[in-house]
DNA sequence: TATATTTAAGATATTTTTGTCCAAAATAAA
DNA sequence: TTTATTTTGGACAAAAATATCTTAAATATA
């Protein structure tokens, strides 16, 4: 479904952004220590979200990477998963055809596009602040 | 969502079928042709399908690919895909871990499980033979 | 049996994704 | 200003996916 990258990104920033809750930067190698994710990889995607503002960085001693408030609930998860794996997922054809076209269907549109909606749905309606608290909660995992 | 091993198996299985409703034969290189697929990969991909008894093949003079009335109609995409992709997409996490676990859910589970239910679902009903006689009508097309 | 045709199989090549490493830039504090 | 800390950026490496090529095996027909 979610590249890797996409998915250690997703991971890093529900960390970063429970962190944040209790007013704490967190560092690179605390993120890939409590995501389960590569360190230097995840360093790459942080860049890449840092460039779309959905997460601040910091450099220098007491630096590290943070996010707002005001971001947690504005940023959607599908903000996350185009900023890194693109719109393929939400507009592309599930059989791989240059694009997806209602008058030239593919034979699995009709049934596809349905899912592909649900998908676009479920990351539009949910924030980065949803599933942030509810892990600082305790009810999910990032790793195991 | 799919390999493009899987898109390029879902679309010359289509192909093979159509033509099998017609009673010919196809070669792979018709296959590769019609779908819009590389030839030589194509033809790595049927014989995983074959294997799979989704499709059967012959050698020789007047071979090539068939697929008989009973299969297309017992075979649902979901096994072409579980031969091809495996089950990840039917059973994984969606953040990646180790395994989708309901007592320890991922930050996405919950929503994700519905989703990958309604792609299951989409799959598991769906057979060749669906697709296969839309698609002699005229009314989808493989390649643009 | 000899020949032509077609898939099967294995080796190889290319591209993309995933992942690491290191030096440079930024910055806070002593 | 110097030092230590941290992200940034670029080069590099490894692994996986995609794709091609070549030869072998099977088989129908003459
Ligand atoms: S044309 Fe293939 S999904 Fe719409
Ligand atoms: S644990 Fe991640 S999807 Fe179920």
């Amino acid at each position: 479904m979610f590249s890797k990258a996409c998915e250690y990104g997703i991971k890093a920033i529900i960390y970063i952004a429970t962190q944040s809750l209790s007013g704490t930067r967190v560092k690179i190698g605390d993120v890939a220590n409590n995501s389960g994710s590569p360190e230097a990889f995840t360093a790459k995607i942080l860049g890449t979200l840092t460039k779309h503002n959905i997460v601040n960085s910091h450099t220098g001693p007491y630096g590290g990477f943070e996010i707002s408030s005001k971001q947690m609930k504005q940023v959607k998860m599908r903000d996350i998963v185009e900023a890194i794996d693109g719109d393929t997922i939400f507009n592309g054809c599930g059989l791989g055809l240059n694009e997806c076209n209602h008058e030239q269907p593919c034979p699995m549109h009709h049934k596809f596009v349905k899912v592909r909606e649900e998908i676009k749905t479920m990351l539009t309606t949910t924030t980065i602040y949803d599933l942030a608290t509810e892990y600082k909660s305790g009810k999910t995992v990032l790793m195991r």
